[in-house]
RNA sequence: GCCGAGGUGGCGGAAUUGGUAUACGCGUAGGUCUCAAAAACCUAUGGUAGCAAUAUCAUGAGGGUUCGAUUCCCUCCCUCGGCACCA
């Protein structure tokens, strides 16, 4: 098709002039939810590896529309983010106007790639009539607990300036620019415990149709593992009645531990430091020791993780002075200070076992540690050391901890000996429960969110904080190192206006004493709208630049009626994304209370009415009950961790809440990972390699329907695979051939008015199309859906016969989720006009049409094939049929001449098997 | 190290999940058209032997189960993705 262009043009009007008709999604009949992640509108504009992700969501939107079914395929933009606000400042412009820019473009650009999104759904993280709602997620996260500020070290990107969550911290670096100097900061932050849901989020995959890497990679990220809590006693004037409590996931091997280690930031190391010295001078600590800890934590603090891991064979360490004791041995064992023990796993202690542990045993090699063995690789040891312990304690001639688990047998342990290590560790958690030493317990690689991120562009964190209020509370309850507050300190607490403020919100009133002077806005108040400031710049000190705008910031306290402030802290990118799935479900109500543009300076905006909150996210809201789960999720892989888990957990909250429906507890059903297209010389396309492919100019040259099939026919939809204009060219070839042979078809029928019935071979071609087409699409097997295709189509080409105006239009129909432009142009051809053919329904598979009216089928001889049979397909089914006919072959003879035969294996429609001895 | 996915022609990749291995496309060779080239179209195309029919070998390597294995089981090698001093 040489003039693409024009016909493009031509549908594109059309689309518009009809978008609702065509695309839109009701609100009845059976419903299909399909989603693509929905994008960071950047300046650069659409890329080839959105064209290929949404082309694979719209190609499946398509075809289930055409299936009969009212889909749901909606668009939006999740549009906060470094670049834009580093842009704006770069131009010295606003953000909101550079990111309208960007959405509009790219709204141009998928127009234009004919994506069949429902835009009267679209949804855009910095419209704050969205963003009233991901503040209103955070309110709520805080009135449950889940949400709290803390003081506590962050990783800090002193290139973006900007704290960075664990996620964001990959291999020591930052993941937004890469620079590798992230260093740790103490800055107060908002937490968010999504640990609290780490047990249902592994728990809620079991419901799922997620492929099994994402499945695996949200397991890992979580990381349970299973095992015991269990305290030793600090033998120490000063800690006596304290215990040192570690986690472990082989409580079997307690008589081994022969020391125990903890972090260089726990709080143990810190009460060492700060004994007075006659306290020191009553302990068998020495100064001089006392000063190798210091040294040995400032250093370990100025290391950054990545040192921290990267100098990893080489284990470092001081000894602390102090003792535990062990409690099945009851020996003193050293307690040690050493950063290969993370301070933020577990309990930021360890009880080593050298013998079975390597990390312990290259530390306890490295410092002459005693290593006892407590299981023996030797099934039946000759020396079963019945109720002995052992008096030796080093066993220099070990080459290696040994770790193994399904074998090996427990020896030196008087309570457990003779035991395999799974047997054993089941009986040690009785024992130490029994004797009060030590719980079964759970432990996670999850860690909690950092929420709080010091810039601009985001959604501002709807907190208030009360210095007055927050001096109040703190007198009254002494909390120093900022533990949670127990029950028994609420007692302590008189303070009517808080209480009756608790009460009234059904905020449990620990929540308001763990966060001291700190109260969510109101919620009629919310949006939260971001001010109009003067400079977007992130400051050196790690506050955002909110904070200049004394206006903004000075607030009342919603409890005492004082001068309070905002919090100025905006929230990171992730916060958007966790709930723009239902935001599409309820885009209409959303938008019905549209505020005011421009936004507003000032936080408090008059323009929601208070009921609506609860009129949107409640358990009866039929849109979302009708609407969830999302059916299809296609996103990238680098969203399978980070992404989802975000999402699923605010979901998760949400449904906890009681604000969704009841039935339906995962917001994915099936997750289907698209993959990444790679430049033509096989390297990820980057602009400083130059090997970028740009959709538009591709579409320019060849047409969207070429660059819509070549995408899909590449490869695999979750394949990585490297841009080549050759193959490219044979889609095109492909494209050609099917509107030729189209255009002439039609032609052909309108002259000859008379045409005889097709033949069968024409039928079984067509319905075999059908049915390969329809099952590949369904299971997002593109590549192969297009081959079935250009298979018939060269299948029809050979015959060379009259089709019927039916065939015609399955044959259109069957191209047009992939070629919309191309099948559209061809559906106008017809005398009598239709509707568009992205409206018409999906051909129906004539099952008696499925098999050639002459089959071939092969005969082979003990399994290897050596001569074919022909019959016609109603011989098929007669397995006496086929062997006779089998038989009467010449190759019959060749084969089995002076041979037995055993026996005769016919598999219909597929092969027959002679076995001959 | 742990977890996951893979390894099929010169290349991208198919194979109805145990039943004709290499569909479809690219590339290559030859041909048609042309003054010529490009485009387009036609034919051939896994290796080896043979004029040929045909035979034989071949799905990372080696074993096994089976009438029959790219597919299932065991051992090993390699590639890609994720996690990683996680106790």
């Amino acid at each position: 098709m040489s003039d693409f262009k024009k016909i493009e043009k031509k549908w594109q009007k059309y689309w518009e002039e009809n978008w609702a008709e065509m695309y839109g999604a009701r609100d009845k009949g059976p419903k299909k939810y399909i989603l693509n992640e929905f994008p960071y509108p950047s300046g650069s504009g659409l890329h080839i590896g959105h064209t290929f992700s949404f082309t694979g969501g719209d190609v499946y939107a398509r075809f289930r529309r055409m299936k009969g079914d009212n889909v749901l395929f909606p668009m939006g933009w999740d549009a906060f983010g470094l670049p834009t606000e580093n842009y704006a400042i770069k131009m010295k412009r606003k953000p909101q106007e550079v990111t309208a820019e960007n959405t509009s473009m790219f709204k141009k650009q998928m127009k234009r790639l004919a994506f069949s999104f429902d835009w009267a759904r679209e949804v855009n993280t910095t419209d704050p009539s969205y963003y009233k709602w991901t503040q209103w997620i955070f309110i709520k996260l805080f009135e449950k607990g889940l949400a709290f500020k803390r003081e506590m070290p962050i990783n800090w990107c002193p290139s973006c300036k900007i704290g960075l969550a664990n996620e964001e911290v990959v291999d020591g670096k930052c993941e937004r620019c890469g620079d590798p100097n992230v260093v740790k900061r103490n800055i107060s932050q908002w937490v968010v415990k999504i640990t609290d849901y780490a047990d249902k989020l592994i728990e809620g995959l079991e419901g799922t149709d997620f492929v099994e890497k994402v499945k695996m990679a949200q397991i890992n990220w979580i990381g349970k593992s299973e095992g015991a809590r269990i305290r030793f006693k600090i033998k120490d004037l000063r800690f006596k009645n304290k215990a040192l409590e570690v986690f472990t996931t082989r409580p079997d091997t307690l008589y081994g531990a022969t020391f125990m280690v903890v972090a260089p930031e726990h709080d143990l190391v810190s009460e060492i430091l700060n004994s007075k010295s006659e306290a020191l001078n009553k302990s068998k600590i020495s100064n001089n020791q006392i000063q190798n800890i210091k040294e040995y934590v400032e250093g370990a603090r100025k290391k950054t993780d990545m040192e921290r891991t990267e100098l990893s064979k080489e284990k470092t360490g001081v000894f602390s002075g102090l003792y535990a004791i062990n409690p099945v041995t009851e020996k003193e064992i050293p307690i040690w200070i050493s950063d290969f023990v993370l301070a933020s796993y577990g309990t930021g202690a360890i009880m080593a076992v050298p013998a079975h542990d390597q990390r312990d045993f290259d530390f306890a090699k490295k410092f002459g540690l005693p290593i006892i063995e407590v299981i023996s690789n030797d099934q039946n040891p000759s020396t079963p050391n019945n109720n002995q312990l052992p008096n030796t304690n080093t066993q220099m001639g070990l080459k290696e901890a040994y770790t193994e688990v399904d074998n090996g047998i427990s020896i030196n342990s008087p309570l457990w000996n003779g035991l395999k290590p799974k047997e054993a560790l089941v009986k040690a958690i009785e024992y130490i429960e029994k004797e009060g030493i030590g719980d079964k317990a759970y432990s996670y690689h999850l860690r909690d969110w950092i929420f709080s991120r010091q810039h601009y562009w985001g959604e501002p964190i709807p907190m208030i904080f009360c210095q007055h209020c927050c001096q109040k509370i703190k007198s009254q309850i002494t909390n120093p190192n900022n533990q949670t507050i127990r029950n028994d300190q609420i007692s302590n607490v008189s303070n009517k206006k808080l209480e009756k403020y608790a009460k009234e919100k059904g905020i449990d009133i620990k929540v308001l004493l763990n966060n001291p002077g700190w109260y969510p806005v109101p919620e009629e108040q919310l949006p939260v709208v971001l001010p109009e400031v003067e400079a977007y710049e992130p400051t050196d000190t790690g506050e955002s630049p909110l904070s200049n705008m004394t206006n903004w910031v000075k607030t009342k306290c919603p409890i005492c009626g004082g001068e309070a402030k905002r919090e100025t802290d905006t929230m990171p990118n992730w916060a958007g994304s966790d709930w723009y799935f239902l935001a599409y479900c309820i885009a209409e109500k959303l938008k019905e209370k549209t505020p005011p543009s421009p936004p507003l300076t000032r936080g408090e905006s008059s323009f929601d009415s208070k009921n609506v909150f609860t009129d949107i996210f409640s358990s009866s809201n039929k849109e979302l009950k009708y609407w969830m789960p999302v059916d299809v999720y296609i996103g990238g892989d680098e969203h399978n961790t980070l992404h989802l888990l975000y999402s699923r957990f605010i979901y998760k909250f949400l449904y906890d809440l009681g604000v969704l429906t009841k039935e339906i507890s995962e917001p994915y059903y099936k997750r289907i990972s698209h993959g990444v297209i790679l430049g033509p010389d096989g390297a990820r396309m980057s602009k400083s390699r130059g090997n970028v492919i740009v959709p538009e100019v591709v579409a320019d040259r060849y047409g969207v329907d070429v660059v819509r099939c070549y995408l899909m026919f590449m490869g695999p939809y979750d394949a990585t695979m490297v841009w080549n204009e050759k193959t490219l060219m044979g889609v095109r070839r492909f494209l050609d051939k099917y509107f030729q042979f189209i255009q002439k078809q039609i032609l052909d029928n309108k002259q000859n008015t008379n045409l005889s019935d097709s033949s069968r071979d024409v039928k079984v071609i067509i319905n075999k199309m059908i049915d390969g087409v329809e099952r590949d699409i369904e299971n997002f097997k593109y590549n192969t859906a297009l081959a079935k295709m250009m298979e018939g189509l060269n299948n029809l080409r050979n015959i060379n016969v009259g089709l019927s105006i039916e065939e015609i239009k399955t044959l259109i129909k069957l191209l047009a989720p992939f070629a919309p432009y191309t099948t559209e142009e061809l559906w106008d051809m017809f005398d009598k006009k239709e509707k568009s053919v992205h409206q018409s329904s999906w051909p129906e598979v004539d099952k008696s049409f499925l098999v050639d009216s002459q089959v071939t089928l092969p005969v082979s001889i003990n399994g290897k094939r050596r001569y074919e049979i022909k019959m016609n397909r109603d011989d098929m089914s007669n397995e006496e049929r086929v062997i006779q006919l089998a038989r009467e072959e010449s190759g019959f003879k060749k084969w089995t001449e002076g041979k037995n035969i055993e026996r005769y294996i016919y598999v219909e429609g597929r092969m027959l098997n002679i076995v001959v001895i």
